[in-house]
DNA sequence: TTGACATGTTCACGATCCTTAACGAGGCGA
DNA sequence: TCGCCTCGTTAAGGATCGTGAACATGTCAA
């Protein structure tokens, strides 16, 4: 750890994890917490260790205490992007279902058919509820942030992770974005 | 406020709190969480704002969690200890209880230091409400009764009952009787 | 392309943390 | 009483935080 400031709490990924879910850019979180935009950007690089005073006006600034802050447990690493080509297909009849991630989910799944308006933007998102989640980009193009992972899919690009993780999903480009998800359990 | 560093946040009452809850020095907590008594002592003063990998520092030496820890709940600041003058007069007559603390509200206890003169006497209590009592004397002699037992107590004597049951206090001899009572819940 | 704007990063510097090393108060046994 | 220990507090100074102001990159519209 050369020059990083470890605290072994993964300050930086919580933060940005956090800030992303709550489509906040590292500027606009620092105005509504009282902080300047280079405090986030080192406290999310990891090059700093803040004080629980600054630590504090930035939670609040999203807002999250700092209990639950420290009381959500970053997952620990899978795959989360997978390539159009990596689906597997298990279609049956005259319909072909490409799974994510082969058998990573477990049956109480429910999909649904998004369509997205151009820039259309699901938000913050929960913080924590049970479950996963995952899906396909069938047209357009999708901004995905998941945790501090960030990427546009595209046709046949798709998505998998755990809902307690914090998401968002975006529409970018000038078209309609379809996208086929799934998730677990049922959320109506 | 004019020394403090202030961050709304109560960490050195709630620093302080839990340490004693552990039976710890700020000198035994420093050493087990790696940091100096200084550190201990200014943050519980409020005089300075930990970082938060000093904080996670500390709390481990507990060992506390950084969620459980802001999760506590510091209870509002209440009186501790109160000087003999401090004792407030809740009595009439002949018979003088003096009350440890003004406000019961929300306490569970009452605490009264009672002094009889001789022959004063509480009449027959009201028998309604629910909980314990019990008293101790310290000087003179105190006739008891509760339900059909009666009994004369003198000085290191002590009594306890059900609230329920009919009760019955009076000074005999000729000084005066000094008790130190209690009762759980406060009889008003 | 160009300009205008937004994003995240980096750097110099004043403010603050955190340590080292003291200090005063209080308890206990000789 | 003395000596010795532990307690919490305080002062001085090097290390680090957090800021203000740049920088580099990417996006979008014209």
């Amino acid at each position: 750890m050369s020059n990083d400031t470890d605290t072994g709490l993964d300050l930086g990924r919580r933060l940005r994890a956090l800030r992303l879910a709550h489509g906040l850019s590292q500027r606009a979180l620092a105005k509504q917490a009282g902080v300047t935009n280079a405090t986030i950007s080192l406290i999310e690089a990891g090059r700093m260790n803040p004080s629980v005073g600054a630590l504090k006006r930035v939670l609040d600034g999203v807002p999250v205490s700092l209990s639950d802050f420290f009381a959500f447990e970053p997952k620990p690493e899978r795959q989360v992007f997978f390539a159009a080509e990596e689906l597997t297909e298990i279609g049956k009849g005259r319909i072909s279902y490409r799974q994510v991630g082969g058998n990573l989910f477990g049956r109480r799944l429910q999909i649904l058919h998004e369509r997205y308006a151009p820039g259309a933007d699901t938000g913050r998102a929960p913080l924590s509820h049970d479950g996963e989640e995952g899906g396909i980009v069938i047209s357009g193009r999708l901004e995905v942030t998941v945790g501090d992972e960030r990427k546009i899919l595209g046709p046949g690009d798709a998505y998998a992770f755990d809902s307690a993780t914090p998401h968002r999903f975006r529409a970018v480009g000038p078209q309609d974005c379809i996208v086929v998800s799934a998730c677990t359990p049922p959320s109506f």
